[in-house]
DNA sequence: AGATGGCAGTAG
DNA sequence: CATCGCTACTGCCATCT
């Protein structure tokens, strides 16, 4: 795998890590059987030695070698050695060896004098005394209180002193967290709040848009609208295992000082205690807050518990406004609009234990401050004449900025909206805003709800915390797992790529080098970049772009505090919709859908006709809420038997996937398919090369998989990664599917399920590690 | 004059 | 010890074609 991928990227002509991976070790490995094995003192230390050293490299081979330790002739990418022997480093070497424990000879010479491995931090080759000639007591250790006492913010010329102690404060923070570690972006993502917010409102925005409503009269454009949310989310659900704290100050957040709180219960917001805010300074408001940590699989499943209940309402329409909170169009029982939201909010609190407000009413914005008029606990119906009251912060698309602005013209109610002319309004806030605001003022709101979960345009990803490079090489070595992860995005939506954006963080030249915020990006200028992309964009291609305008964005490895990687897209589904492609998809077409004429295009976000959808879930009667949840698992319309592919690209991905891998067997591509399945092999092979060349050969033959093929090799790796011994082995499979599938976008979708199932699997066994 | 790229701002 | 500052969207403005 290591050889095949850098032959695929070598074109990028050394780029990244070619340094490493090209270069030949010139110690010669002899034969090993001259080594008589004396103890285990180095047992799991593989050691590639550096140039020349005193001891000669033969001696220190050999004590290695004879102690239980590994030799490494090689250097790679992903070269598994532990520690790099040197005595002397060049300053290239320095910055390339920057992630890697750097380790003197007499590491191994005093480890197997005293029969113990020495802790290698004691014995480095990268100090200041000998690199730097800077006097050691002033570096090297991170000093615990004063950060800015390293004197970072040295402002002198690329590769003087200033820049050679901050390299050197990098390493350090390296041993704990390095955001060029293979699993960096999965492990980072595993623990961020906004990531997981964001992905998760992905998914129900999916959802939401796949719901299919019951037929209702529309009477008139007269809707009622429930804006649903549950009270301070984040840390209600945490309480729930500590009652006893639920009259403190209490909050979520990760650490200290600098730590965002995600969410502050009431009692902590009596004090001034908001969310976002940082926990040192809400300690300052609050000396007795109490924090909790993050438990994401709560909130995952209250997050369900919300949409499953409002769903089970057969609701006119549904849209995701983040996890925690939903609009619902609830105009077919507009006359009980009141008890149907006592009876939402019972039934969350009974499933979930958390309360859950609700604001009513005839348009989003009322519903909306419907909502803050009834928090916490409560619910509430809002009329047009009533919005006057509220702070203009409480209007959506009202942030600190425009506040600042309106509060300049003395605006800080809505009410005081209607006395400013809507010309000054414009040349402060814009001329689009202006309206809106102008309508607010009166409780319009022309928004339709409908518009709200339109098709996805933009799929990025970004990474502002933890980024700290030291050079153009490590520079692209990270952008480019940026773009694994981008591309592995891309392939988990149905869409295509028309350009791509390159959003950078560089560290502004008046912000100290050290952030406020442990490893936090700082204070930043923000700059970006575009190009167009040719629409079948392979990974390479994509690389070979964002490493593009990276350059152009030509910002100092040290200063690089940020990335964001955007590609503008079409989804996939439209095409399918507006051109029949009968075999667009090998995978799909070998369904046997029923040959009647595909109805017209249909989006779930213009108006949706039910009665030409295939058997929807039939209206359901008026509901007492329990009754209806039993009906919210009901899959009814997946199992009905006339599909085509238009519908089938509709489905819920879970179900669409079902669908898939039980379709009935096509040609049997493979030539045993007889063979069992047992777990710890394939087709009567166990190693990875063996498994790597038959799915070669598999892949290489065919556009796509039979179903029956792709099923058995699918269980085979959901078994496989559930096993500690074989895990690590199915990950790489599935990686290597990813390289052979390259331009077969039958394959490369096989590839998106396997993947998706073994990240399922790895996240369930906690075992966090990223695949590729 | 419309299209496009870069950027700010907002929400949760 | 620290800390996990994401991501999709809209709209404005300057500059282009
Ligand atoms: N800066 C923010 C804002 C919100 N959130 C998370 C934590 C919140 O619990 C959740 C929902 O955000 P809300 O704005 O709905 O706030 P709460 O639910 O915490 O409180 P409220 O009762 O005001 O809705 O999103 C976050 O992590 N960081």
């Amino acid at each position: 795998m290591e050889g095949e991928s850098n032959q695929k990227y070598s074109h990028h002509g050394g780029n990244f890590g070619s340094y490493f991976r090209q270069k030949q070790e010139k110690l010669a490995l002899q034969d090993d059987n001259e080594y008589s094995k004396k103890s285990n003192i180095f047992a799991n230390c593989k050691v590639y030695i550096n140039g020349n050293t005193d001891p000669p490299a033969i001696i220190l081979k050999k004590l290695i070698i004879e102690n239980g330790g590994e030799i490494c002739a090689f250097l790679g990418r992903k070269s598994s050695a532990t520690h790099i022997m040197a005595t002397h480093l060049t300053n290239q070497k320095i910055k390339d060896f920057a992630n890697h424990r750097v380790v003197l000879p007499e590491w191994v010479t005093e480890s197997v004098k005293l029969g113990v491995l020495q802790d290698w931090t004691k014995f480095r080759t990268i100090k200041i005394e000998s690199c730097f000639n800077v006097p050691s007591d002033k570096v090297l250790v991170v000093p615990k209180q004063d950060p800015a006492a390293l004197n970072m913010n040295i402002i002198d010329s690329p590769g003087t002193k200033g820049d050679k102690v901050r390299i050197e404060w990098i390493l350090n923070h390296r041993l704990k967290i390095n955001c060029l570690n293979k699993s960096f972006i999965s492990d980072y993502f595993n623990q961020s709040r906004l990531h997981f917010m964001s992905t998760r409102k992905l998914q129900l925005r999916r959802k939401c848009r796949t719901y299919q409503p019951p037929l209702f009269p529309t009477q008139g454009s007269e809707r009622t609208l429930i804006h649903v949310d549950y009270d301070s989310f984040f840390v209600s659900a945490s309480l729930r295992s500590r009652p006893d704290l639920s009259d403190q100050p209490v909050c979520v957040s990760n650490g200290s000082s600098g730590s965002d709180i995600a969410s502050a219960n009431y009692k902590a917001r009596e004090y001034g205690v908001s969310n976002g805010m940082w926990v040192g300074k809400a300690k300052q408001l609050c000396p007795n807050l109490i924090c909790l940590p993050f438990d994401f699989t709560e909130y995952a499943k209250c997050s369900d518990i919300l949409y499953d209940t409002l769903l089970a309402l057969n609701p006119l329409r549904i849209s995701a406004i983040s996890l925690d909170e939903a609009l619902v169009d609830i105009s077919n029982m507009a006359d009980e609009a009141e008890t149907v939201s006592q009876e939402i909010r019972r039934s969350i609190k009974d499933q979930a234990g958390i309360d859950v407000s609700i604001g009513i009413g005839s348009n989003i914005l009322l519903a909306r401050l419907a909502l803050k008029k009834a928090k916490p606990k409560g619910q509430c119906v809002l009329s047009p004449e009533q919005v006057g009251e509220f702070n203009i912060r409480d209007l959506p698309g009202v942030g600190r900025q425009v506040q600042q602005k309106l509060d300049k013209l003395g605006i800080e109610k809505v009410s005081d909206l209607k006395s400013v002319p809507l010309s000054k309004l414009n040349s402060a806030v814009g001329n689009a805003l202006s309206r809106k605001l102008h309508e607010y003022a009166y409780g319009k709101d022309t928004d339709d709800i409908r518009t709200l979960d339109t098709p996805i345009k933009t799929v990025g990803i970004e990474i502002g915390w933890a980024i700290r490079l030291i050079s153009n090489e490590e520079v692209a070595q990270f952008v480019f797992n940026c773009c694994e992860e981008l591309f592995s995005r891309l392939n988990a939506v149905n869409a295509y790529c028309e350009m791509i954006t390159v959003k950078q963080y560089r560290k502004m030249s008046d912000a100290p080098f050290v952030a406020p915020k442990h490893l936090g990006h700082g204070h930043c200028d923000i700059a970006s970049k575009t190009k167009k992309v040719n629409n079948k964009l392979t990974f390479e291609e994509l690389v070979e772009d964002v490493m593009f305008l990276i350059q152009q964005l030509n910002c100092p490895p040290l200063e690089f505090r940020g990335i964001g990687l955007h590609m503008q897209v079409k989804e996939v589904e439209s095409e399918i919709e507006s051109r029949e492609e009968p075999a667009r998809k090998p995978f799909q077409s070998r369904i046997k859908f029923s040959t009647t004429k595909l109805p017209p295009p249909v989006t779930p976000t213009k108006q949706v006709l039910p009665s030409i959808l295939p058997k929807p879930p039939p209206p359901k009667k008026r509901f007492t809420v329990t009754q209806l949840f039993q009906d919210a698992n009901d899959a009814s319309y997946t199992s009905q038997a006339s599909l085509n592919a238009r519908i089938l690209s509709e489905l819920p991905s879970q179900t669409r996937r079902q669908i898939l891998l039980n379709e009935d067997d096509y040609l049997p591509s493979l030539s045993a398919p007889s063979l069992p399945l047992v777990t710890t092999d394939f087709l009567g092979k166990t190693s990875l090369s063996e498994l790597r060349k038959l799915l070669k050969k598999w892949i290489d033959s065919c556009a796509a998989p039979t179903s029956n093929d792709a099923r058995r090799f699918f269980n085979f790796i959901r078994l496989s990664i559930t096993e500690d011994t074989l895990w690590a082995r199915a990950a790489k499979l599935v990686d290597w599917i990813k390289v052979l599938a390259k331009d077969k976008p039958e394959w490369l979708y096989y590839h998106s399920l396997l993947y998706e199932e073994t990240q399922k699997q790895l996240l369930a066994k906690n075992k966090a590690t990223k695949l590729f």
